[in-house]
DNA sequence: TATATTTCAGACAATTTAGTCCGAAATACA
DNA sequence: TGTATTTCGGACTAAATTGTCTGAAATATA
């Protein structure tokens, strides 16, 4: 699959937050059971997107997590970033062909590049409110 | 990655085949060594192959692998197919949203379809003898 | 202050992918 | 026929990803 188990969790868990009331934090507990994402692993997900400042935690009961953004402001690539990074979307020959570069790149390297393109573009335009349908 | 490295590997192999005298056998030790691929990790992979009659395969001295069909006639798609299979290229919400369905598909759906029918063509339309840029 | 709740952090287990090893079977050829 | 060479097949190891468990730290509230 294009994105790791644990980005689509992650885009899952954004998505739900961003349809929640954004004043308050949402317990990874309930992000976890309503997505069906198992918790512990939500837990180290959530981690990360705090620590790359994309969410804000707080400990203790009320605790939680939310937002820091607006979903019109999260595009998807901001998670994509996060968690799988964008090495993937980089120009290495699809094929793993050591030879393509340069002038003697392969004859799929200019068309997988457009394609690269379209997916990077489709990340990068789309925000978690379009994504939730609410434009 | 798009495609795993077993698949690399055997488009790499593929590829280095079409390269020789098509008459004779070609040994997995000489594919390996030229191309820095595992040995014995490429001959699992030939063995697929072979199994799925992409190779044809001869034991003892002089013996080794060698194309079924002519460069021109193996697209890459045969390859991946072979190897990894087909499902990546199926029509799941790339976000692994289970809400994506029917007349409630996301936001991303149509337009990742786009690129994922791109990458199914791409594949489909690229034969052996193209990538090694004989045409 | 005491307690229950929640995230944090690290260690651990399970699964998948990648890669290795070895012996058996087939084959060319002396 | 005997031997060296090569693929075949299965068991094994290594590494990455996915998922689990436990206990510590922080915090709301009684």
């Amino acid at each position: 699959m294009l994105l790791s188990r644990a980005c689509e969790y992650a885009i899952q868990a954004v998505l739900y937050l961003s349809e929640q009331n954004t004043k308050t934090y949402v317990s990874i507990h309930e992000i976890a059971e309503k997505n069906d994402i198992p918790f512990h692993f939500l837990g180290k997900i959530l981690q990360t997107l705090t620590h790359k400042n994309l969410l804000i935690s707080s400990k203790g009961p009320k605790g939680g997590v939310c937002l820091v953004k607006t979903p019109e402001e999260i595009t998807l690539l901001d998670i994509v970033e996060a968690i799988d990074g964008l090495e993937f979307l980089h120009s290495k020959c699809i094929v793993g062909l050591s030879t393509c570069k340069g002038k003697k790149i392969c004859a799929l390297h200019d068309r997988w590049g457009i394609i690269r393109k379209d997916i990077y573009q489709m990340f990068a335009e789309k925000n978690i409110a379009q994504l939730r349908g609410a434009v």
